[in-house]
DNA sequence: ACCTGAACACCGTTCAAGT
DNA sequence: ACCTGAACACCGTTCAAGT
């Protein structure tokens, strides 16, 4: 707890001391610089100038540290994106799922924390929240709204997961043209005569990870639960 | 280990050794034992009584062999479910989502696994091909079969882990039950003045990793595939 | 309250040498 | 071909001690 300062007391949000955002800004410095591996107790001892026991000062393990660093990356999306006019809904939750895989390829090694820990964070509370809001602006009950809001975090979060995951998750990431390129050379060795449907599809395929397959995914969700067949 | 030299070429199927055979299970046997931090080559090397340099004979790396464990445990699902009489795709579909899964919960740390390495395995591939089949029977054309294959894998894989990433991942599971009482009374501190949707949608959100959430989530994407509103 | 110093029990991976 | 022995450059975390 940040009562200690004055500081911290002055600000109603989080009451978080500057020195522990500072770690977890270092953390993400780290990983932004270095990749995956690069997030450790000992390398963000290092960019501070202090020996590695002393970050435990400000995170309780580095279990809790990467958590602070996806809670970060949430807080880099535009929740103001899911706010606006009722009939606009379908406009809105496409548009925030943008924004959240935008941030997250920001800082590629993120995406594999965020399937690695429970989402509980104040973030992620509050994009529920507001998701469930959307959701019902589109029509849904309440109970179809709070679950469409977990099935619509699973496609995108899950989504950009898979979607690094065919990276080394370095940043800055080639663009979406050289991967999309790059799986479809490694697509190339499907034999038509083993497997038909795919060597059929690779051209498909290759562009799995594209923002077009990805804005698909996410509109062939929302139309499934709009017209519920349940 | 038996008969190193002549059973391999026996065999016309995979080129792997016996022994490359034993790595891997028994990497899947410390998964299984330890968690998720028990898969390590020096770990592996224990089990097998050698050195820990001397698994690097079997297995090119720990990221290799990661990617094998995550083959061995599609090896363990239920390929016959997705083939069928054509009328059945959707329940073909359903059963093969629900095997995959009781695969992966059968060794959760695998879940974090197959959201941090490429699907590119021949299982992968396998699966692929025949979801787009099922997709096709489903009255799909081809290109969108191809596409909804990868939302649905997406889906699925994405909603494993995230359900994993509730527990410590230590198997066995606690029962489906335990896990979702456990969300429930984790959500009570959420306060309806501030979040009124989450809070009045808790037991719904609780039970979001629940068997039912998952098939609502696979039969909603299925939904909105089938009539697709573009 | 926050840091240093030192240590413990681990990692993945490489190299040289044996058989 | 497959292993041992030894080493390098790392980890997360804990404890005792300083200020």
């Amino acid at each position: 707890m940040s009562t200690d300062g004055e500081t911290a007391r002055r600000r109603p949000g989080p009451r978080r001391s500057l020195s522990h955002d500072q770690v977890v800004g270092v953390a993400l410095e780290a990983i932004d610089a270095g990749g995956p591996e690069a997030l450790s107790i000992r390398a963000v001892a290092a960019r501070l100038g202090v020996n590695p026991n002393a970050v435990y000062t400000y995170v309780a393990s580095r279990n809790a540290l990467e958590r602070e660093v996806v809670e970060r990356v949430f807080g880099e999306t535009d929740l103001d994106l899911l706010t606006g006019p009722p009939h606009q809904w379908r406009q809105r939750i496409i548009g925030y799922a943008r924004s959240l895989r935008a941030a997250v390829l920001r800082h590629p090694p993120v995406a594999t924390l965020m399937m690695t820990a429970p989402m509980d964070g104040p973030s992620a509370v509050l994009i529920g929240e507001r998701l469930i809001a959307a959701l019902r602006d589109g029509g849904l009950p309440l109970d179809a709204a709070a679950r469409g809001t977990y099935a619509l975090i699973v496609q995108v979060v899950g989504f950009v997961a898979l979607e690094v995951a065919e990276t080394d998750a370095r940043p800055p990431l080639p663009s979406e043209a050289d991967r999309v390129a790059a799986r479809r050379a490694a697509l190339e060795f499907l034999d038509p005569a083993q497997w038909p449907l795919s060597a059929a599809t690779r051209d498909v395929a290759a562009a799995w990870i594209s923002t077009d397959q990805f804005n698909w995914s996410v509109e062939r969700l929302l139309d499934g639960m709009i017209r519920p067949g349940q």
